[in-house]
DNA sequence: TAGATTGTTAATCGATTAACAATC
DNA sequence: TAGATTGTTAATCGATTAACAATC
């Protein structure tokens, strides 16, 4: 049974999740550069935002600023490390070996963050024992078994599309928190457990609906 | 010189685009299960819509449904198929040939929607002649060569992050239209290419906000 | 102090939804 | 015909922006 008319959350607004990482990747890269100082005017230069949302989303969550000066970086960068939840390490497990489940495992862009692939599970006999990420690959017959033991914060889905939901509602009976799905499937979820969707094709679908759009304007003129 | 308070096109809104990928998707699964026939209704119950936003969305591109009936779902899929643009053939390069670059190479999702990756280029010499779904890994070196040759209309960036700026220049400034962003960095582009992001950290720390949020709001209830 | 820039309010803009006449 | 469902309009809701008093 469906999630059905389900409200977004009244908490912040989804643009401003959204803008939140981007944030986050900017600063971590002045920090680096050495800038200690920056203006929301700057901050909006550089990711193509206006001035006065950055303001506006930062101030969503108290005020980090001051007046005449702007933001310090570090202590900003600090602040939206914690918003985002980056003062805790994160459990998650991941079912699909395969040419992207791969290539998420041995992902090291997060890995310092605090997210941990604690275990791999794959249907494919023929990947059982192989390591990824220092994780075994796993039977994916043991995937219930397996977060009824171990508490696990983020289930990644990079099974086949088939398969994805099917998985997805082992772990949620399970107690899993929130999905990564990697799958180009909308998945049934009941309302508490967080899925976030990360579709190649629908982005890449997005992208060529975009250029023909330019296309048919370049063409109109 | 980076673009400034940059209009979003007057076109469509930027919210239709993120869902027509979504319908595509579903109407293609509606029809592999043998259904003729789907209304706003049910179509939005699928999908975490409301009805009316299915109807709205799909009017921006005409009337494709009938009074007392609603859709036909191989006629819709036909319709949802040319407004993306999947009457055409893309061809695409990629460039950082590392496990997420192998991942997409390989990727079979969107090689039969007209996609086709025409050459793959790395810095790393040891891959160098190594295949990716048939295609041979080039020296990067040659990179600028090649896009002055052969046309492109997307070009794949997954390298890490400190050189995809200047991967991004380079087919820039000869003529690419648009690129698919993988590394965990904002492009600065003129204002006639498309970006299209695929940021997997992002993607990651918008679920681990999301997590955070929900278990602060359980914990004071 | 004078200059700069915040945080916030009010005004604007845009997107979603509810409702319904049109009609298959 | 009666029932169902579209496409669209008007009403609502929410997000972005411009402007400015507060103040470092």
């Amino acid at each position: 049974m469906s999630a059905r008319g389900r409200k977004k959350d009244s908490g912040i607004p989804q643009g401003v999740v959204s803008r939140l990482p981007v944030y986050y990747r900017y600063l971590l890269e002045l920090e680096e550069q050495g800038e200690t100082r920056v203006s929301s005017a700057q901050l909006g230069e550089g990711l193509d935002f206006t001035a006065a949302q950055v303001r506006s989303d930062l101030s969503f969550f108290g005020s980090f600023g001051q007046q005449g000066y702007g933001y310090n970086v570090s202590d900003l960068l600090k602040q939206v490390r914690n918003i985002l939840g980056l003062n805790r390490v994160y459990s998650m497990i991941l079912i699909g070996a395969g040419n992207l489940g791969k290539a998420i495992a041995s992902y090291e862009n997060f890995k310092h963050m605090g997210f941990k692939i604690q275990a791999i599970f794959d249907v494919d006999t023929l990947l059982l024992g192989n390591h990824h990420a220092g994780c075994v690959i796993q039977p994916v017959w043991y995937l219930e078994e397996y977060v009824q033991k171990y508490p696990t914060d983020i289930a990644i889905i990079a099974t086949p599309s088939s398969a994805s939901q099917e998985v997805c509602d082992i772990v949620v009976r399970n107690g899993v928190a929130s999905i990564w799905n990697f799958s180009p499937v909308h998945l049934n979820v009941p309302d508490h457990v967080l899925v976030e969707h990360m579709h190649l094709t629908d982005s890449l679908l997005r992208l060529s609906f975009r250029l023909n759009e330019k296309w048919r304007a370049e063409e109109s003129s």
